[in-house]
DNA sequence: CTTAAAAAGGATAAAATTGTCTTCTTATGT
DNA sequence: ACATAAGAAGACAATTTTATCCTTTTTAAG
């Protein structure tokens, strides 16, 4: 459904989230840490989160990643386009490129809806209100 | 969302059911040409197909792919399972692997409705009901 | 100004997925 | 039985995705 990157990516951004009210910057090692993702590669997709403006970063000594306040509104749908593009959203499940409305695949119509209600679900979801989540408790990060 | 072996694979099998009542047996490299797939690769597919009991194939001269009538009852969600597994359909958005109703991710229950969703329509398709969609002139197969 | 801590960036490697090629096996018609 | 036409199977190759390592740049503190 979403690759192994962007789900990495997803758990990052709520994890980083989650820090907001305490007013500190995580490194990318305690994020690699909580995600369980490795660190080096954790870096690349961090880099490209703040590239895209989704989460802030900021070099050197007592440096890290943090999130605005402004960043807790963005949707998870950005960080779906950011790492694997919205292709998800709209790619035909037979693969067929002229798939549309008036040219329909076999199963068009009824998948269209699948991906729509997928689509308008990660895209009224944000980062904040998954942190908030987080932090009251109900659900954890790690994998073990 | 799904693989492009499973497009493939979704494609052929409609293809072939589309076969059934001019009771003709498809060859490998009709099948491939068709759905626009490299004829190995295709033949690879069409073979876990047949393992599965979902396409039904003969050797020797004459011989191909073909659906016996049983086999057009066959839904979709079977093609994905002999594919790619069942994983799309369980696995967390965040890819927490003990996501579940007792401890869900932020996201949790938000998207078990659309995994749900998206099973239910893969179960109640048919390989059958697709091809008459086919063969009553809607749609097509062909990528250009 | 120097040192050190952190992210950024580039080159490379491993793993998974997709695709190819060649040989083996099975079925058909003569 | 034989020749031939098909799929089955296995080994290999290319591509894409995931992951690692090393160097450079930026920033803060002393």
């Amino acid at each position: 459904m979403i690759s192994k990157s962007c789900k990495y990516a997803i758990r990052a951004c709520v994890f980083v989230a989650s820090k907001v009210n305490d007013d500190v910057k995580v490194s990318m090692k305690e994020i690699a840490n909580e995600i369980e993702a490795p660190v080096a590669f954790t870096g690349k997709i961090l880099q490209m989160l703040n590239k895209r403006r989704i989460i802030t970063s900021l070099k050197g000594p007592y440096g890290g990643f943090y999130c605005e306040k402004y960043q807790l509104e963005t949707p998870i749908l950005e960080i779906v386009n950011a790492i694997d593009g919205l292709a998800v959203f709209k790619e035909c499940v037979m693969g067929l490129h002229q798939c549309s409305d008036q040219h329909p695949c076999p199963m068009h119509f009824e998948y269209s809806k699948t991906k729509e209600a997928l689509m308008k679900s990660f895209s009224e979801t944000t980062i904040g209100s998954l942190a908030d989540k987080l932090i009251d408790g109900n659900s954890y990060l790690t994998n073990n």
